[in-house]
DNA sequence: TCAAAAGTGTTCCCAGTACACCCATGT
DNA sequence: ACATGGGTGTACTGGGAACACTTTTGA
């Protein structure tokens, strides 16, 4: 006989990758789902998620599922917010503890994925499973919030960087243009990168300066 | 036997009120702590909080705790984050999802306090039970931050209230002056008042003119 | 009539935006 | 030489901050 049920935890995890399918194409936000092998919900699209260990804390929790769905280390990690309506399975009663993560294209093109796992547009997400559709839309609109006033973006790019590099990223998380010498002016007077020295070679026109990211100030804010 | 332990799930909560010890004194932000009655942690002071219950949102529960603690409904409930340290209590595992809350100071004036809680004044806090020093930081940093873009301030004053009240509780939140002239400006630009065409009277000076919070428009970002 | 808060006017500055224009490279 | 993205210059704008000033009341 169950004594008082207490409600189960569980950690999702929302990832998105700028997602290029060849070199100077423009950059699409992506996350991904797998498809549930269980009922409820048994065959729908899922955030990836699953149970919280006793001794791992919640974000270590978010980073293995991340692992085990897609392979990858996240570049960024954060927690997103507490699911835990009473109806929001139909079964047992769970309260999820949501984290959104970065991850880098070209590790995540690197990686490989399992059967029932599968990259969607952010914007064109299929009907999810649970409220996992409420979820996919907070994590967009906090990502969108962020990549305005943090230093996000770079969690999208290798070590080295252009300024359209960062701006392509940028626009494609934001679906939309942004002008590229504002953009530039705002990326330098923030001081979140510092040049190179070196250029980038190869490209069809004159060659832009490269980036790095600059040391990441702790207690920012 | 026992079998794998899942976590437990508790929910704390984050009170605050901007308390005027008498009438055209400036107010103090302050928040209630519960005296601890057991082990761990004995005697020290910590945040209200509690189990959820299998049958309520996790809302819900902050607000059943904050009626238990303060005998008062909030103007204002908000979740703040969710801790899981594994290490956070020295005994069991206990995963504490927080919600912060505004409260009305005549409000909270009429309530009775338990014997075991007690005010304090939110920059003077004394060493808290658990890891509940930081998660006041965390809900501190959070309520100054959303009271310059929203209108939080509003849950602290009754329906009518004159623009130098609702300056008040703002320098209070933010333990900071502010020019009442821009103040003044900046809150009648925003849409998020509109005047009663009533006047406060039996003040020392020029009665000041009666405001009210205007409909709140809901999808506003 | 005076003190003090209510309320208005004005100026300065900065950051965001739009957009014209020059630079340097591969083809 | 020319197309194209890299990179600079410049002008306009709106909002925040500082602060002078007028208004209206109680004492």
């Amino acid at each position: 006989m169950p004594e008082d049920p207490s409600p189960a935890i569980a950690v999702s995890t929302v990832i998105f990758r700028v997602h290029r399918e060849q070199e100077g194409e423009r950059g699409h936000l992506e996350l991904p789902l797998v498809r549930r092998v269980r009922q409820p919900y048994l065959g729908r699209w899922a955030l990836p998620g699953g149970p919280l260990h006793p001794t791992e804390s919640l974000r270590d929790a978010a980073r293995r599922n991340l692992r085990e769905t897609t392979g990858l280390d996240p570049r960024h990690l954060e927690q997103l917010y507490t699911f835990g309506a009473v109806e929001r399975s139909p079964s047992d009663r769970v309260v999820s503890i949501v984290y959104w993560a970065l991850v880098r294209d070209d590790e995540a093109e690197r990686a490989r994925l399992g059967e029932n796992v599968a990259w969607f547009d952010a914007d064109q997400v299929p009907e999810l499973a649970f409220d996992h559709d409420e979820i996919v839309m907070w994590a967009l609109k906090r990502l969108r919030a962020k990549v305005g006033y943090t230093r996000i973006a770079h969690a999208l790019l290798t070590d080295e960087f252009t300024l359209a590099d960062l701006r392509g990223v940028t626009e494609a998380i934001l679906s939309r243009r942004l002008d590229a010498a504002n953009f530039r002016r705002q990326v330098e007077a923030s001081g979140t990168v510092e040049p190179t020295g070196r250029f980038q070679a190869g490209g069809r026109h004159r060659p832009p300066a490269l980036y790095r990211s600059t040391a990441q100030e702790e207690l920012l804010r």
